[in-house]
DNA sequence: AGTTGACAGATAATGTACGATCTGGTGTCT
DNA sequence: AGACACCAGATCGTACATTATCTGTCAACT
């Protein structure tokens, strides 16, 4: 789980690897679902050879993040509705893990760092800033969830957040999802300040599921909307 | 989740790919935690080049197989208690989920396999052969959990099971390790049969956990007798 | 004398270049 | 119009060059 920001990828840029800024641009949506991704493009575009780029791919895919095909080279993944229940489905199950957790360990401190990020995030709200709302967002849960012991399924989590990240980032958000998220984490906050695991756990579990339906439900508007299938 | 069987890595055989070679050397033991796996000594006994290696390399470390520290090479990635725990704490979240599902779905000729697969796995009971019941057990859970419309959980429960039985081949199973497996399996076909979601949840959730009691136990065993720590 | 530091050779990872092989499409002949 | 040969473009494998790390030796210093 690494926070690198790549800002603009320069073609003659060095600093950060084949792999991170292979990574961010399928993240950062600069290349789409299902995407071809050709190696010697892309070296070029890199400033370096084809293997670095080659190696990048396959570390990418063993993360799910691409699919090669033998011979036929490679893509950004594909990313359905179904796949997208998929992930979120493994999520509702391992975010109200770690948010038990963190009910348990929190410090007053932490309280009055999520209360902030709660009230940062109203501030934005009447902006369309989006980069600035998914950032508080990010901030929020990684609070809650860095410090924990299993860092395997933080690290799957992350990997997660990052694909719903990718997908997501090209749709616009509701008002009223805006509102509710703003709601689900003022009573997430509440819940944990009462030490009530087993409400926190409901909230986060609703959250996912919100944020999953919510995903779904902008993938079809924009299939419905003509320009090219979000397959 | 491949079912390709490469038994026995000759030098010169070109079937199987150098992936799915170096995993199998992984993933039965062949290799062993913390190993380091040098690029050029696996392309020699691979019979091929290093890039392919390399390539390979990076695809399991995406997986989590390996580990690369940057101009330092690759290794097998250590597996300690601490990793083992975070595992099967995600798996005791994902197993009785897929399990829940199952219940729904089983007809009455998946349980009589069911059933089958735990009357053969009894008839090796006083026998010593490991690989039998490691593959019984296998095909127990595969029966279970192939199907699922969740792919992604299913893929993940499978690459989860490959870490975990890496690390578990070379331990000795306990005749009460057994039992309590055997009985475990019983209970769940129970349960299914009587389509009780709630009891096979539980019951699996139970199994997952002794499974990662007992290989943690095995492990410090080890530990303590001495023999190379298992890191 | 023992320990520490630097240097040199060996070893292995990383990057570059090129040839072989496969795929997909285009154009031609029947 | 359909089948087949051919060609362009990309992947995949091999060989080589460069760079970094590890190891052992030797000298200098405490």
């Amino acid at each position: 789980m690494d926070d690198r920001q790549d800002s603009g990828t320069q073609p003659g840029d060095r600093r950060a690897s084949v792999y991170d800024r292979l990574r961010d641009d399928i993240v950062l949506g600069r290349v789409k679902p299902h995407e071809r991704l050709k190696v010697s493009e892309i070296a070029a575009r890199m400033g370096s050879s084809t293997n670095p780029v080659r190696e990048a791919l396959q570390q990418l895919r063993g993360e799910g993040f691409v699919i090669l095909e033998p011979n036929r080279g490679a893509r950004v993944r594909p990313m359905d509705a179904d796949f997208v229940r998929d992930i979120v489905e493994i999520e509702m199950l391992i975010e109200p893990k770690l948010t038990r957790w963190f009910v348990g360990m929190a410090t007053a401190e932490d309280i009055r760092a999520l209360d902030g990020l709660c009230a940062r995030m109203e501030a934005l709200k009447l902006d369309d800033d989006h980069e600035a709302q998914y950032e508080y967002d990010t901030q929020f849960h990684r609070l809650m969830y860095d410090r924990h012991y299993n860092r395997n399924a933080v690290e799957l989590w992350w990997r997660h957040r990052n694909i719903l990240g990718a997908i997501a980032r090209p749709f616009t958000v509701s008002p009223k999802r805006r509102n509710d998220v703003l709601a689900e984490h003022r009573a997430l906050v509440d819940a944990i300040r009462r030490h009530d695991a087993d409400e926190a756990a409901r909230v986060i579990e609703q959250h996912v599921e919100g944020s999953g339906r919510h995903i779904v439900e902008q993938m079809r508007a924009m299939d419905r909307s003509g320009r090219a299938r979000a397959v």
